[in-house]
DNA sequence: CTGAAAGCGCTAACAC
DNA sequence: GTGTTAGCGCTTTCAG
């Protein structure tokens, strides 16, 4: 193993200061042509590689990141997501690097613009958010760009401003996952449902990609015998809503139902617990207390886990790697489909990676 | 935010010098009793928490890491295993941590005790192992104990010798898992079969757990018309053990069947493509190359992941934490149960961190 | 344009 | 027992 090369020995070996090395190492310029190659052919030469540590100890930089993420009081899933946010900043407490959050209303766009101008305000180092509303984050991504924030993205993309790198879920593949597994074992057709259940419309972009993969998978099987439905079921007035699942559930060929949102799931699972359940088959989304809950008492069959804490810990991750270490970040971080049963279901809430 | 507090800082509080803060931190001893407490308070009072990237940079130290692990040509599974060393050398080069394996034959108890041997001749800081021949494997502890060189085990546990940590999975909830991923759905009694196959007696001491798990899982079941079934095919001769086989497959109660092992799994799936499948519902373990393929074809139902390539690298990790940093690690680590199939496949294998 | 030098926070050798 | 000090490899200021 050959000694380690530090900057010092490069600076030697090109008859040059270390103070040039390092000039033209960041391409700081103030270097003459000359001395620039020398060093530049040295650097090759020898495959230097600067020791990361050292890097960030020397560079008294202190960084700041803030996660603009939904109120996590109005949501469990969006908790979690604060929680991985939390996880995140005793991580990097040690390396100096301070995070902060931010909350918006999730369902109020307002709330959001004015959370995401008062943040630009602040002039963070990087910021890591969860673009629910389509447009709003759109403008909000084009202002970071102006002001060269760099920032990540997590839960559901934005195709338009291209960001640091995007931690989530293939949601297609998450729509035919949920079809796959309402239908396991089901031979010779029958009637499959996706539910979304809100409060607002702005769901909807992310949602529509599962039920895609919802609808793709079905077509998809070799007997036609299937047929698919989906249901959006957006307003807040209870009875109605009941009325309209339970309509659904008394279609005696349904066999299965996907719910997407957990609202939804909530609700749809103390509907089948009075009903009974019979050979339905029913998938929900996340490890939620309600859908745990249910899961336990065979009500709901099979949880997608998306993991909302680990995104946010990894997003903040991939900002800090970024600033601190330059390191390079995937553009895309897609994670596992995890299929929660009631077997398997321990395993997760015991194993701190949820 | 109160400014960062240093080793500086709490020398000056508890009017002592810097070293002398230093050797209570790290027990060094050599500091009057007076001094100790003193400074001790201060740590408290401060919630000091020392820069991690100071002390990596400042204490020249190099630690060198050994993985003593099956030959990786041997088998994939033990492959995946050996690719997540190499991740953590990568990771962890840098810090100045040197990582290196030591095979040993899968097959041959000899050849773990040799390879045990020449590597605590060779003194490394640290170890890692995967304790597959038992007896061995706790005569390799205690030699490491009186060595006092700290080891972490992955794969199955050895009760008898504590390590520094375990990380692996819950074999019997793991069994249980199986069970029901055979069972979904197929109400109404039948033939439920728990295979092992391999060419030496050595795996079964872990393969019971998950055997129990299984079992469990069957009894405990409210209609009470199941019957389980284990089979161990110990022996190389591939007629016989097809033949074997072929006979379990013929029972037409048998409703399904989970492969405890590698070996096992390709066999079963062979003979699965050639007699064709039916309603037979089959599980295996792990992300392998034929599995993958049969998982694909719809011979294979679910795979349980056991994520061995995620298990090395995150052993690896905890010597490297408790070495470098001085971080408690946890005793035990059980990895999620991972279920696989057709329609989250894609997900896990692009995920890297499988 | 370039080199010298003073840190970053911590460790460890070495005097006293 | 304790304080002092010289690094670790890199960044950054500042004088020339």
């Amino acid at each position: 193993m050959t000694r380690k090369i530090r900057i010092k020995d490069i600076a030697r070996l090109a008859q040059v200061s270390v103070g040039t090395v390092d000039r033209v190492i960041h391409n700081r310029g103030e270097v003459a042509e000359d001395s620039y190659n020398r060093v530049m052919e040295i650097l090759r030469e020898t495959g230097y590689k600067p020791n990361l540590i050292a890097r960030t100890l020397g560079s008294h930089k202190s960084y700041r990141i803030t996660a603009l993420i939904p109120n996590p009081d109005q949501d469990e899933y969006w908790h979690q997501t604060f929680d991985g946010v939390v996880k995140a900043r005793d991580e990097w407490a040690q390396y100096g690097v301070v995070i902060d959050t931010c909350h918006f209303d999730l369902y109020d766009k307002k709330s959001f613009e004015q959370q995401a101008n008062s943040l630009l305000n602040s002039n963070p180092d990087g910021i890591l958010t969860a673009p629910i509303f389509h447009q709003e984050a759109v403008a909000f991504f084009k202002a970071c760009k102006s002001q060269n924030i760099p920032f990540v993205v997590i839960n559901n993309n934005v195709a338009e401003e291209p960001s640091l790198g995007f931690i989530g879920q293939d949601l297609y593949q998450s729509g035919r996952l949920g079809a796959e597994l309402s239908h396991l074992n089901n031979e010779g057709g029958g009637v499959y449902a996706i539910l979304h259940v809100y409060d607002d419309i702005h769901h909807s972009l992310h949602l529509r990609e599962k039920e895609k993969g919802f609808r793709d998978y079905f077509d998809e099987q070799r007997d036609a015998g299937y047929t698919t439905l989906s249901l959006d079921l957006n307003h807040s007035h209870e009875p109605t809503l009941e009325k309209e699942l339970n309509d659904l559930l008394s279609n005696n060929q349904l066999k299965g139902v996907v719910v997407t949102t957990s609202r939804g799931a909530h609700i749809v699972s103390r509907l089948i617990e009075r009903r009974g359940k019979n050979k339905l088959r029913f998938v929900a989304y996340d490890l939620l207390e309600q859908n745990i809950h249910y899961l336990k008492l065979g009500i709901i069959d099979f949880l997608i886990n998306q993991n909302s804490k680990r995104q946010a810990f990894v997003g903040i991750g991939n900002i800090v790697n970024h600033l601190l270490f330059q390191r390079d970040i995937p553009r895309e971080r897609l994670f596992p489909l995890e299929v929660i049963t009631r077997q398997n279901l321990s395993s997760y809430l015991q194993s701190d990676h949820h």
